[in-house]
DNA sequence: TAGATATATGTCCATATGGGTATACGAGTT
DNA sequence: AACTCGTATACCCATATGGACATATATCTA
């Protein structure tokens, strides 16, 4: 249900993650870091929770949170094939060219 | 300002560039692939075009549409980071994972 | 020109979303 | 217990979003 691609859609959060891209953040510090009102950055937090996102750790009064490995690795997935896609430079477009004049069959390899 | 994960937070976006990924397609084969209605397809498609994310070629009464390449590097580029960070293992976490028993690293298959 | 086909746009609507402010809650501190 | 710090939630609100339906526009065809 909570998509990905969601999730990364909205800066803030993506902002929120780039944040912990270095390890483990307490609020505080992901409102001082982020220019958030702390109550917008729970609130996002807690989506990103509830979505798998990112973890949460309670260490005293303090909640820290981290980033869970593979949480975007659907979108990097979905990503990827685009990716592969240029770098090649394979442009599949032979049936949609079809009906232009021959531009060589390209042959599977 | 057209953010590309925005785009991409679209399921219906994401199918029609699903359908794209083989070649350019006309409006009429996107709405047969997609299960969406014609309008809707191609309000998707004008934002998908104004963003940059597809090209429109006009052949006669048909408009056919083709991804553009790099129009999703933005986006590959920021995953990127996470990808080559959980793919070499390094979760620069020791402080959290210090109490914890040792989550034994995945060797790869 | 009339009609059919292909696509785009306009309008309306229901819903999701994110921020702000106030407030509640929990854990230390005195 | 009272207070403070750190964080979460509730509520309200303005806005964005996407779909459906009807309709407009453009291109071919008879």
């Amino acid at each position: 249900m909570p998509d990905v691609f969601r999730l990364l859609a909205d800066p803030s959060r993506r902002r929120l993650l780039d944040a912990l891209r270095d390890g483990e953040r307490s609020v505080t510090d992901l409102v001082a870091r982020t220019r958030m009102s702390q109550p917008s950055v729970s609130k996002q937090l807690r989506i990103l929770r509830d979505s798998g996102a990112v973890t949460l750790r309670t260490a005293g009064r303090q909640h820290l949170y981290s980033i869970r490995e593979g949480a975007l690795r659907e979108a990097s997935d979905w990503l990827s094939y685009y990716d592969r896609f240029w770098r090649e430079g394979l442009r599949r477009m032979d049936d949609a060219l079809r009906d232009r004049p021959r531009p060589r069959t390209r042959r599977r390899r």
